[in-house]
DNA sequence: CACTTTTTGATTTACGTACATCAAAAAAGC
DNA sequence: GCTTTTTTGATGTACGTAAATCAAAAAGTG
């Protein structure tokens, strides 16, 4: 049986009320009895039932899930893992609640977390975008002593705790290497498809992915940047235009949304052979994947990033430092062969950790 | 705030003891009254607070993990995320034992099967090994009302409640799939170095490779199965044979275990161009990515099987049924770009979801 | 020594649930 | 109407910890 604090209390030959001081860092302990309570902790190998503990205190931690509306599937696929999360946590004593703001409005943004702090929660994640007034919010969430967390897109300008999310110069290095070994000695050139280049992470994206097609060796030729800003249809007829001009085109790295437009114009157009690569397991870039016209997608567990994001937030409002590299979220690489079975609950098209 | 008991004791009308009697499926209560209870529990959407409950039950559910001794590294990294989650999981009243058992040693593996049900645990995970007397211990657990798992390697014919570890045929497909691929047109044949046909989940991991391979079109040879015993010493000397008796070949499938030594014995001959893609991310197979000798490694990981493993054992030992689905364990694909900073405290080399 | 201050002990209440006991009320049977 | 059975209420204890109160003991001060 586990040793409570009782027992602590009488292998240390001190009493309750001082385990109870030690334990809680009171004040009104002698340092020498303080040693004496702590040899026991050692001795009996003595762990706080958190649990009972939280019990006891009555304390619960309000976080708040800040993220864009709008159809983005990988968007509506983390705020389905949040609304998941929010059943398993409750028995940490932990509520979650979910706002949702216009995407790349940083103005909402920025009212959505004055908001948040005005209403005394815990700590407050959020997908960030890339303005000063947004800086300026999570800074004022700081010096309220809020934890705040940036999830997916980071803001590291700012005063947050955290960043949940990959490492997107990683990931465009990798790619880089998969279109490069993919095509081996093929010849043409590579188009890049994009959201927006003012968007923190494309652009990291595009930079890591550029470098591996400049040290490839054959020195292979990356086109100019389309951008779709993650509109499916603009997408759609801009992967149209560029396989029209560029006959010779040996592959598409598609690194933001509007894959569903993407995927219409490879089926309208016809070309075998091409490589093509996604970022984000969405309905979209599955089904390109089980057709063929896909032939990798780069993902981001949004699952991993929700739990890994409240587990930091916790641990920020205890006065904890989170283990840092326990948090980091890995770069997934799909194809049609490990593709996982649709989660139905969560439509994020992958099977969860849980 | 939460509603408790009271609150729905009040907003029912009845007194606590009768909603007592209904939350946990005490005689004694009238269809109507019930039919209360449960309309005030509805509406007020009450969620049973299981930390409180088990507190209250004095409940605490030992597990013991079954896992091979011996040099594995994959095995070692598993060990070392059972005894990292040992310590996560006591919040919610689980204790964990871990039992090291000669591998590939079906006796002792059914022995300790045994052992654990009599030691009256409420779950075990087992690494199993493909034999009859393991399947008899196993259905003796089940007979015994002890929920059982396999971890990594299952047991199909037994009576096994559930297996936490990946499609290895899937993972077999998915390593052709980049095989093929990263060869393109490239000539030559393919060797395939793996532990032991006997055991399950190589085998499978082959005759995925193999069907690929096949359906790859150009139809590219298989040369005859390398089995090195998962021992690093009989491998190096075994690819190292291959690699003189076959100076065409175009790339190495290993499916096992012993990396190191296959990783030393492409060091010595120095053949680049070649194709290798091996199993587990482990310090060897790690060092051969960061080196370029080895293009890709899959993955399966340990932390998830683990957590997995712990929350269907729970489950199980509650008498529900685990959310299938959710407990998949995805095949990872680590090529150089999207290789992990190591992790310290497993020694698995993995960023872990924690 | 008396005195103050600090430290420690003893005790109580609380958190939300489980479970047991016994009395009171309601329903059913005759 | 009465008894018998079933259903319900009231109450208490327990789980492991937090937090508060007040008294008792120990330490330090002059």
């Amino acid at each position: 049986m586990r040793p409570t604090v009782h027992d602590i209390a009488a292998s240390a030959g001190v009493s309750l009320a001082t385990v109870d001081r030690v334990l809680n860092a009171r004040p009104g302990v002698r340092a020498v009895t303080r040693a004496k309570v702590e040899a026991a902790i050692e001795r009996l190998g003595y762990v706080r039932d958190v649990a009972a503990a939280n019990l006891a205190k009555g304390r619960i931690y309000p976080l708040v899930f800040i993220i864009p509306e709008g159809e983005n599937p990988f968007m509506r696929g983390l705020e389905a893992e949040v609304r998941q999360a929010m059943d398993r946590v409750t028995f940490d004593r932990t509520s979650i609640s979910v706002v949702n703001v216009p995407p790349f409005d940083a103005h909402a943004l920025a009212a959505a977390i004055d908001a948040a702090v005005a209403g005394e929660v815990a700590g407050i994640a959020a997908v960030a975008v890339d303005a000063p007034e947004v800086v300026d919010a999570i800074d004022r969430a700081h010096a309220e002593g809020v934890a705040f967390v940036t999830l997916v897109s980071d803001l590291a300008s700012s005063r947050r705790d955290h960043f949940c999310g990959v490492d997107n110069v990683a990931a465009g290095r990798t790619a880089g290497s998969l279109m490069a070994r993919f095509l081996g000695d093929r010849e043409g050139p590579v188009a890049v498809l994009a959201g927006s280049m003012r968007v923190r992470d494309h652009s990291e994206r595009l930079s890591g992915f550029s470098a591996v097609m400049a040290e490839a060796g054959c020195g292979r030729h990356v086109l100019d940047v389309l951008e779709g800003q993650d509109d499916p249809v603009r997408a759609r007829a801009l992967v149209a235009r560029c396989l029209a001009e560029f006959p010779g085109l040996a592959g598409i790295y598609s690194l933001g949304a509007g894959n569903a437009g993407l995927v219409a114009a490879l089926e309208a157009a016809g070309r075998p052979g091409l490589c093509v690569i996604a970022h984000e397991l969405t309905p979209p870039t599955r089904a390109g994947l089980e057709s063929g016209i896909v032939d990798a997608v780069l993902h981001q567990d949004a699952g991993h990033e929700v739990r890994s994001a409240i587990r930091v937030l916790r641990a920020k409002a205890d006065g904890m430092k989170p283990v840092a590299a326990q948090e980091r979220i890995r770069i997934d690489i799909f194809i049609k062969e490990n593709l996982p079975p649709p989660d139905p609950e969560t439509g994020t098209a992958l099977a969860g950790e849980g």
